[in-house]
DNA sequence: TAAGTTTATAATGTATACTGTTTGAGTTCG
DNA sequence: CGAACTCAAACAGTATACATTATAAACTTA
């Protein structure tokens, strides 16, 4: 058992940032099955350091809501349909807002950047490959967040998005979903292009909607037809 | 030379969470120095107990925000114009929204907290007791945002809020702002009795816009770019 | 005297060891 | 056959010791 998830250091800085950057990235890929625990001895074995960063790193993760750390280990948190619409609330109040700076703020090379994402998503999604269209996703709210010249918004709307980002995965497998999401990407590419910040609130507004209405619909744990048994713990919040 | 703060050890579960809410409520009730610097061993040594638990505790407030961390001891952020811009956007954006929410949600008892920290900021702007304005403000906030359903919005407003708040003692002291201050509360009071959604959301709102207007007004280390400048400014009362 | 360089120190970063508590399996008793 | 008790393993919490680094002070030199 305890297939370990493949860690290595990435060269930032100290321990503890470069083990966060590592366990964040694998969890923002979906590398990471919804029962796995980590422990930090196994982690901090496999990277040949000691206890300590690890344990930074996971308890900075457990803040930031990416993980919940119970008495058995540290896992993901398992999200109920409350947690999922209270941070889709979050998001709709931010991210129409920062989308509207991003419109005035994104330079030539961003919008480049934004048109590959797109392109990239609209070929996953005709290939039917969810995992390319969720990275394809991943980089083009990446690319127009940073634009965003407010940094705490961008913070907080990036770090609501990853945490409903870990039970998306599955939801981004269906095909109409794609196609809604993709109508979605354009209709705000546009507004970037054109530097209508208005037209850039508006889409954001609606695209936003759309994926929380296709997410509460199409969630898996929330009208579960499979026998996991998982049930709807409210795990450590705070 | 620096005189250590008062800390005692509160009752709650392990020794990370009673250090944490130690040191952050020392922060929000102003008693810290802008400059002094938090040191992990010292505080160990002050509570007898060891670096870790101080240390997680420290690092938990600067991923919060709350603290800096430099090589040199972990200290008071010091907010550029910038960054209190940044913050009251997100605060303009979330707030109105959580206001209209506990409009619905707020009960009795909590509709009697208000109102008893209301007068309380009322007769400490009377008596131009700066820091018993100020407790009374946190407590008016604390208990409206407390009867707001999405916890992680309530959480999300409840930190920036706090950045600020570090800060604002200060401006606090100028009493037309106070009065300006206690007639917004009574207006988001009034509206919170009348269990008026709207008439919160809006009159939030303004609140919001006044808050801020007043904090660059009145910051002094602020005065740099923003060559404001105009006469409306009445500091001459005190 | 002022600027640049060195050194000392104070603080965090990291490692290892120990303790306490929870969990789960195994066993015994009803 | 099932429920409760015991015990051992596993993992987080805490403590102490060592390493590293950046800052500030001291010192040198032009």
């Amino acid at each position: 058992m305890t297939e370990t998830i493949e860690l290595k250091r990435v060269g930032d800085g100290n321990l503890r940032a470069q083990v966060y950057q590592q366990i964040r990235l694998t969890i923002q890929h979906g590398e990471l099955a919804p029962g796995q625990k980590l422990v930090d001895v196994d982690i901090a074995a496999q990277l040949g350091i000691s206890r300590m960063p690890v344990r930074d790193a996971l308890m900075q993760l457990v803040h930031e809501g990416y993980l919940v750390g119970t008495t058995r280990g540290f896992t993901l948190p398992t999200l109920t349909a409350t947690d999922v619409a209270d941070i889709f609330e979050v998001r709709r109040l931010l991210e129409p807002r920062a989308a509207a700076h991003a419109a005035r703020t994104l330079d030539a090379a961003g919008l480049k950047t934004l048109a590959a994402a797109l392109r990239e998503a609209e070929a996953a999604a005709a290939a039917g490959d969810a995992d390319r269209f969720f990275q394809a996703n991943s980089a083009f709210r990446n690319c127009w967040l940073g634009a965003v010249e407010n940094e705490r918004l961008s913070q907080t709307i990036a770090r609501f998005a990853d945490h409903v980002l870990v039970v998306r995965l599955r939801t981004l497998s269906h095909q109409p979903t794609q196609a809604v999401i993709v109508a979605g990407m354009r209709a705000i590419y546009e507004a970037f292009v054109k530097r209508d910040a208005v037209a850039a609130y508006d889409r954001m507004t609606r695209f936003i909607q759309n994926a929380e209405e296709r997410f509460m619909k199409l969630s898996p744990p929330f009208q579960d037809s499979n026998g996991e048994g998982e049930g709807m713990s409210r795990q450590g919040k705070a």
